[in-house]
DNA sequence: TAGATTGTTAATCGATTAACAATC
DNA sequence: TAGATTGTTAATCGATTAACAATC
């Protein structure tokens, strides 16, 4: 998944979107294949530094991440050149430069619209450990669960936005809502001062330029395994 | 998300991930890239259809699915030749021929492994009305859990899986479990004999030829989303 | 030096899209 | 016929990957 400004989607992408053109132009240019691999190289580096491993190789490195070793060094090499030759890559100094890429080490404060049971899901799914986003603010149209905790974080009013994204310098908005709101949800996001939007719901949302959009569709997953299982395996019982 | 045999998705592409060749000779060549688009098509049509709609050009399809008009006529065309020149595309056999290679009118029974967060908000997600899906059982490692029901699916031990698939005919595994737990998971299902998986915990998993894996990486899409704000805000706090 | 491994080039592959003839 | 819209071609664009010179 991903997509473009306004439009486009994923897709990808199994993959998201993106609106608006996001790289500065002082930054080299990353491919947008490159920048959803970093995530899943620094997995891997963060675990064989955990592990003792001082070097690693992009042949080692591919075979973690499930890739191949020339596109490993490929997208490394739009990070700058920390590789040695005959040697590996400073496993310390690629980990420090892609968790620096990736924000890790910043704190990007979120709120997440939807109080059900994927929100609550994310809700915990990030308040692990540092990822580089903290979840400081649950909103939910239902009043009987204003007032209510999920983990430490509480649910607010989704009235309470205008007043909530401000206040808590909230950076990234999380739609969880049916989809039948998630449009309103996403202006109200967008209002607020919201600069970028994770889309949980299944619907084509239009955001103005300037703000990222990127869209997750658990169904769409499972849809195109269904796909594929019609292609290869036996029916099951029909419908 | 997107990717292919034996890795992960958003590991490998952003975009899910397929192992081995999943499509049948007897059928034509459909992409990924348009698979991965067709269940954004069918919301779209199946929409219109509700509203009335008796046929759709591509250009309006295009509008509804934010992608490109000539994308969405080259990939009908794959399909086969539902439309007419200087009408359109017929609402209903859309519907139906998109439909039946999603299989939306056939029934994979499916157990997911992990009775947390995310585990419940699929079950809840997965046993709304028709989508091709069902979720037969749920498991999970923990003892105080089993015999309790998350909606109207009951939770087994996981020790139980090497019985729940075959008498319920279980096509498809869905992993929430924790990454640790992924791989051993993943064998589990596969000798169980569940045909397909699709992976939410991020790790690279590695199944045998002939299981279809795709991977959903929820903190990617967010690390991604960081990736892109680094590089137009300012930056919030450092953690 | 000999072996290992990077960084980069260039070939290949696949996906996107503009354009337009076909045709309803 | 005139207008609309498909289906398909071909150009373009971007991503993947094999190969290998550079070099540790």
């Amino acid at each position: 998944m991903t997509e473009r400004a306004g439009r486009s989607r994923t897709e990808e992408d199994a993959t998201p979107a993106i609106a608006a053109d996001p790289v500065s132009s002082l930054n080299p240019v990353i491919p947008e294949a490159t920048v959803a691999r970093l995530p899943v190289y620094f997995r891997a580096v963060v675990a064989e530094r955990q592990a003792g491993t001082i070097t690693i190789s992009s042949d080692r490195l591919a075979e973690l991440a499930g890739v191949n070793a020339a596109k490993v060094r490929k997208d490394l090499s739009f990070l700058g050149t920390y590789g040695i030759r005959g040697v590996g890559y400073d496993v310390d100094r690629l980990m420090a430069e892609m968790g620096h890429q990736l924000g890790m080490y910043q704190n990007w404060p979120c709120v997440i619209v939807g109080a059900g049971n994927l929100g609550a899901a994310l809700a915990n799914y990030l308040s692990g450990d540092e990822r580089g986003f903290s979840v400081v603010a649950i909103v939910d149209a239902d009043p009987t669960k204003w007032g209510s905790h999920i983990g430490s974080v509480e649910v607010h009013a989704d009235d309470d936005l205008p007043r909530l994204v401000p206040s808590y310098d909230i950076a990234i908005g999380i739609i969880t809502t049916p989809p039948a709101v998630a449009q309103s949800v996403a202006d109200r996001l967008v209002s607020a001062g919201v600069g970028s939007i994770l889309n949980f719901a299944p619907v084509v949302l239009t955001v103005p330029d300037g703000v990222l959009l990127r869209n997750v569709d658990l169904a769409l997953e499972l849809q195109v395994l269904s796909f594929y299982q019609g292609r290869t395996r036996e029916d099951p019982e029909s419908a």
